[in-house]
RNA sequence: CGGGGCGUAGCGCAGUUGGUAGCGCGCGUGGUUUGGGACCAUGAGGCCGUGGGUUCAAGUCCCGCCGCCCCGACCA
């Protein structure tokens, strides 16, 4: 939007091209840069930290729902990632292998993790002997390395940061509970406190994790009409407790395999954040997660010394129960500092000029609305606390509406064609459960099943590719 | 792995028929400013990705190599 425009600098619209817009926006907002490494990025210190805000709030529901962090190794023997055909077969085009020590080639080749199932399931064949040793529930916080074709910042780099949760259980039902129980979380927390809607549902055949029973997924919608996944949850089965040989006498005496899950979120999420909120002026955070809640920016005038004491005795009374930053630099005019947090997505800016000082007031302006208000100084901690819980939930909304606005009902193969070609977003549409319609589909749109959802999956036609019988009602989009 | 693009100052770029490197921003210093990206003055900053070739002379022409980015196929 033209108005949009009028204050930014250096960020390529979103409409001329998406892909610029996204890369102008982490670039110019200091949350990553690209390294010397191929594929790589570096978390710089404001992307970082909503990655950390992140990782506290997950963290917190990971250990109310009983689980505990360890950390196992970053290599995996060659032999170990072998064990389990589906599993290797899914990974082994984006491993990337460790050959010597110094100057010694390995007696046998180490692959840096792309995941951690096959280290951790080889411990805790060691771990579980007994029914009395379930549920195992542990979670790792670690880097993971796929040496990916094609590489873009935070949604797929050659590295990338995550959490794996990993879980055995004694019963398939113990499993299948844990996979929905995180799902939950995970959809509980990137809505409350991301506020990106996703869809909860499972994954196809065809877009299962590779060695896996069931996949179940949360798929959220970017501002260009393409789907992210936003996080998974899998049933195991007992894949890999067969080939890894975790057993566990039972009470009735009879050894037995566990039954396994996993789950995890990766730094794709600050991607997700970024293509859910930010417009043309940059970057949009929700309160939750933003690293600076709300800036403070004196406007020094003729008496520049009582603004500046004001606004530092400001920003002393809130620092306790908000994040919040004062700007104090005095080589950037006030107007450069509007632009510069606002680009950065700070939901929050609080102006403080000598009109203020001298009416006790502050002047707030809100990132998700442009809304300006004048506020005594007197109830600043509390509306502070207001506008930021009301800023996440106008967030949330806005998203929301979004998503309904970009999802869209096929009825017909043309329909269908016409709603992805033009529409994008999530199409429904039936399908007859079959791989070869899926791919068709694939082929012809690259449109992707996304997953079959949990509400509202009755099929109420026939297959929109081949016009059989549907079995389910399922969402499509194309995909990041 | 296919298609495209780019390597010249920290960043973005220009560099004509080959003649020894320039602009904007940023950065340093001094000053004036400051309610939506201020201004003046004055400075610093270069193995022109890399190796070879042609030439009196190469950022520029030729050949090779390396790297990165973007768009696809594969994947979180």
């Amino acid at each position: 939007m033209a108005d949009e425009n009028q204050f930014v600098k250096e960020i390529t619209p979103m409409d001329e091209d998406f892909s610029q817009w996204y890369i102008d926006t982490i670039l110019k907002a200091e949350m990553a840069d690209y390294s010397t490494v191929r594929g790589c990025i570096v978390f710089r210190p404001y992307g970082y930290a909503i990655w950390e805000n992140m990782q506290h709030l997950l963290d917190k529901r990971f250990k109310e729902t009983g689980h505990k962090n360890a950390y196992f190794p970053l290599f995996i023997p060659e032999s170990l990632l072998q064990k389990e055909a589906e599993h290797v077969e899914g990974f082994a085009p984006e491993v990337a292998w460790v050959t010597h020590g110094g100057s010694d080639e390995l007696a046998e080749r180490l692959a840096v993790r792309p995941t951690s199932e096959t280290i951790i399931c080889s411990m805790y064949s060691k771990w579980i002997k007994s029914w009395r040793d379930l549920p195992v529930l542990i979670n790792q916080w670690a880097n993971v390395v796929r040496w990916e074709k094609s590489t873009r910042p935070f949604l797929r780099t050659s590295e990338f940061l995550w959490q794996e949760g990993h879980t055995a259980h004694r019963t398939e039902e113990d499993a299948e509970e844990e996979t929905l129980k995180m799902l939950e979380v995970y959809r509980d927390f990137v809505e409350t406190e991301l506020a990106i809607p996703v869809i909860k549902g499972r994954k196809t055949e065809n877009e299962k994790f590779a060695g896996a029973l069931r996949t179940y997924t949360i798929e959220a919608l970017m501002k260009d009409g393409k789907a992210l996944q936003a996080g998974t949850s899998h049933n195991l089965g007992q894949h890999f407790a067969r080939v890894f040989d975790i057993q566990f006498l039972d009470t009735d005496g009879q050894l037995k395999y566990v039954w396994q899950t996993s789950w995890g979120v990766s730094t794709r999420l600050i991607g997700a954040l970024i293509m859910t909120h930010g417009d043309n002026r940059g970057l949009k955070l929700p309160p939750r997660v933003a690293p600076i809640q709300a800036i403070i920016i004196p406007i020094p005038g003729q008496d520049s010394e009582s603004v500046y004491a004001r606004a530092k005795k400001l920003a002393g009374s809130l620092k306790d129960r908000y994040r919040v930053e004062l700007d104090m630099s005095d080589e950037k005019t006030p107007g450069w500092k509007f632009n510069e947090y606002e680009m950065k997505g700070v939901p929050l800016r609080i102006e403080i000029g000598p009109r203020d000082v001298k009416n006790n007031q502050v002047v707030l302006v809100r990132r998700d609305t442009g809304e300006k208000m004048i506020v005594s100084q007197d109830d600043l901690s509390t509306k502070i606390g207001e506008l930021l819980e009301d800023i996440q939930r106008n967030m949330f909304a806005q998203a929301k509406t979004f998503v309904e606005k970009n999802t869209s009902v096929a009825k017909s193969f043309d329909e269908f064609q016409n709603a992805i070609e033009s529409k994008r977003g999530f199409v429904k549409a039936n399908w007859c459960g079959s791989s070869e319609c899926e791919l068709a589909i694939k082929e012809k749109t690259m449109a992707t099943i996304r997953c079959i959802p949990f509400e509202d999956n009755e099929p109420d036609g026939e297959c929109v590719h081949c016009g059989g019988k549907a079995s389910k009602k399922v969402i499509f989009a194309r995909s990041y």
